[in-house]
DNA sequence: CTAGGATCCTGTCAGC
DNA sequence: TGCTGACAGGATCCTA
């Protein structure tokens, strides 16, 4: 679930709180989650180095340590980081793991770093932490798959991509990391709002000045999400028990079903496209497939 | 090559 | 109350 901003959101908090520090053990409560290493083998090589700095490539992020190795660790739908240490620090998919005694039932691996404990939950256990040479992370199947993120990549670049899948639906062209990378559901959506194009609408029938808005759009909404602290950030933590859902601050449609459009007043509408619930506007963004061939 | 659907897994919620 | 199916902020694998 944790898209770009949220992911973002963890790394910079991570970067505050675990960097120059060691890590002193691990603990792994669902072996397939941690890739690359075991108890046997000291967890890849991982215990006893310290932590250099915090990468993000998309959505996974990359813990680089001081002895050659790096643990990549993707969220997926799920997936947590939460800091307990000296301060309080935790980011992901919003959930009561972020206030409650840990480790828990969704707790499935624990590093002890420094004065604190790092805790990765993750309910639907999808997510994973992936031991790998530093030299080597580049090369790992994913990060090596994945496109441009939309601030380093050009209109154009987008709009010549959307050719190459011009009979697909629009949104799940721009879910396809390896097309632009860090939009997941909920940016998707909101995206497709800001630049007014219906996610149904077939990507070869996107004209060059819609792709241009669309581009800005990702770029508008994740940048807003960002400066925010992400849509699950820390001070969800410091709530006082209200069930607040920080999305709301910005979200235009975006879990916002049957509430009125901010921009024009008709109902926001949840259909599913590409097999992912997805909200429009129904008045804004209307569906015109002029232009493909069938 | 692309497009679309199933799949990994647990938990929650709507509807009977 | 208890059961059932749908669905969930992701990505991959398989099929046509």
């Amino acid at each position: 679930m944790p898209e770009l901003p949220e992911v973002e959101t963890i790394r910079r908090g991570l970067i505050k709180y675990i960097v120059k520090k060691k890590i002193s053990s691990v603990e792994v409560f669902e072996p397939k989650m941690f890739i690359g290493g075991s108890a046997k083998d000291n967890f890849g090589g991982i215990v006893g180095a310290s932590i250099v700095d915090v990468k993000r490539y998309g959505k996974c992020l990359v813990v680089e340590l001081d002895n050659g190795l790096s643990v990549m660790i993707h969220l997926r739908m799920t997936g947590q980081l939460i800091w307990r240490g000296n301060e309080e620090f935790a980011a992901g998919h919003p959930s009561e793991n972020f206030v409650d005694e840990l480790p828990n039932k969704q707790t499935r691996i624990v590093l002890s770093i420094g004065e604190g404990k790092l805790y990765f939950n993750d309910q639907r256990k999808f997510g994973f932490f992936k031991v790998v040479k530093s030299s080597e992370v580049l090369e790992d199947s994913f990060i090596k798959k994945l496109a441009k993120e939309p601030w380093d990549m050009t209109s154009e670049e987008l709009y010549g991509k959307l050719q190459r899948h011009a009979k697909a639906p629009i949104k799940a062209v721009i879910l396809d990391q390896s097309i632009i990378a860090g939009l997941g559901n909920i940016y998707a959506d909101e995206a497709l709002f800001y630049a007014s194009i219906h996610p149904e609408r077939k990507a070869g029938t996107i004209s060059e000045m819609e792709c241009a808005k669309l581009l800005e759009g990702a770029r508008t909404v994740m940048e807003r999400s960002i400066e925010s602290g992400g849509s699950t950030m820390a001070t969800y933590v410091n709530a006082d028990g209200s069930r607040g859902n920080y999305l709301d601050k910005f979200a235009q449609v975006f879990g916002r079903t049957g509430e009125t459009c901010l921009r024009c007043g008709e109902k926001i509408v949840k259909i599913r496209v590409a097999g992912r619930g997805t909200h429009i506007c129904p008045h804004c963004q209307q569906i015109d497939n002029r232009g493909s061939d069938d």
